[in-house]
DNA sequence: TATTGTTATACTCTATAACTATA
DNA sequence: TATAGTTATAGAGTATAACAATA
């Protein structure tokens, strides 16, 4: 079959799903990476803001107007670890998990919908391929 | 089932691909877009710069250094059309049809290695499905 | 006047290095 | 002295706007 290199499909397509949440989220005022940060948190507190950085593959230093807009708007919070003062400990506020919780669902329901031109086995076999092809 | 979204998986595997494909570009001195051009053109000549920019998602003004360094190492042709001479008629010469076959052939054959990770169903139906995302 | 290609410039994103505070 | 976080700066990549040639 003649098809074009998997990373330029991979890559249109990933163009493709941020133009689609890029709308979602700038309803909602929240950046990319302060999404990625959110969800980060969603799934449990986090020591340091490096090792936050390193999960979602960012750079810490680029993290941090990002951790101080969060902060601001009440959304994370973000406190000295008493044990080492040094150390940020970060979860999510209440409003936090609250914006998240709305940002997420809107987002699996438009990638729901791109899914959705796909026969079922496919779309099965597709996200499960897609998780395994894509380790952290 | 409580997965990654579909855009952090996409991108996730995105840059994985580019990875793989980095040293291969490097052992043969072709940057990325330098590649996509080549690809491009392999499919046959392209009249006027600018729908070249397109067709790739490129923009025409970065195009520009990418075509006269493969210009200069004689990778392609680039003329003004005699019935319009503000446009460049663009094609392969014969040494850049042979360095595009060379580094397709190993980008396909580590794609390939990838993919053998998939059971041979779910891989057809990946390929499959993620030509149907990703449309032009 | 409109269009293709080109150049110059500005802007965004990202990474590097230096600095502060805590240990 | 070493580490977490922060700030300042520089670099790459990209887009915007002005320009030259041709129609």
């Amino acid at each position: 079959m003649n098809r074009d290199d998997l990373a330029v499909l991979t890559f249109r397509l990933s163009r493709r799903l941020l133009a689609i949440e890029q709308p979602i989220l700038d309803r909602h005022g929240v950046p990319m990476w302060s999404y990625a940060v959110l969800t980060a948190l969603s799934e449990g507190p986090t020591r340091s803001q490096a090792s936050l950085a390193t999960a979602i593959g960012a750079d810490k230093t680029r993290l941090i107007p990002v951790l101080d807009d969060l902060q601001r708007r009440g959304l994370i919070s973000r406190e000295p670890d008493p044990t080492d003062r040094r150390v940020r400990l970060l979860s999510l506020t209440e409003s936090g998990q609250r914006i998240h919780g709305t940002i997420h669902t809107e987002i699996r329901a438009a990638e729901n919908a791109l899914l959705s031109d796909l026969p079922q086995a496919d779309r099965e076999a597709f996200v499960r391929s897609l998780i395994r092809l894509s380790p952290r």
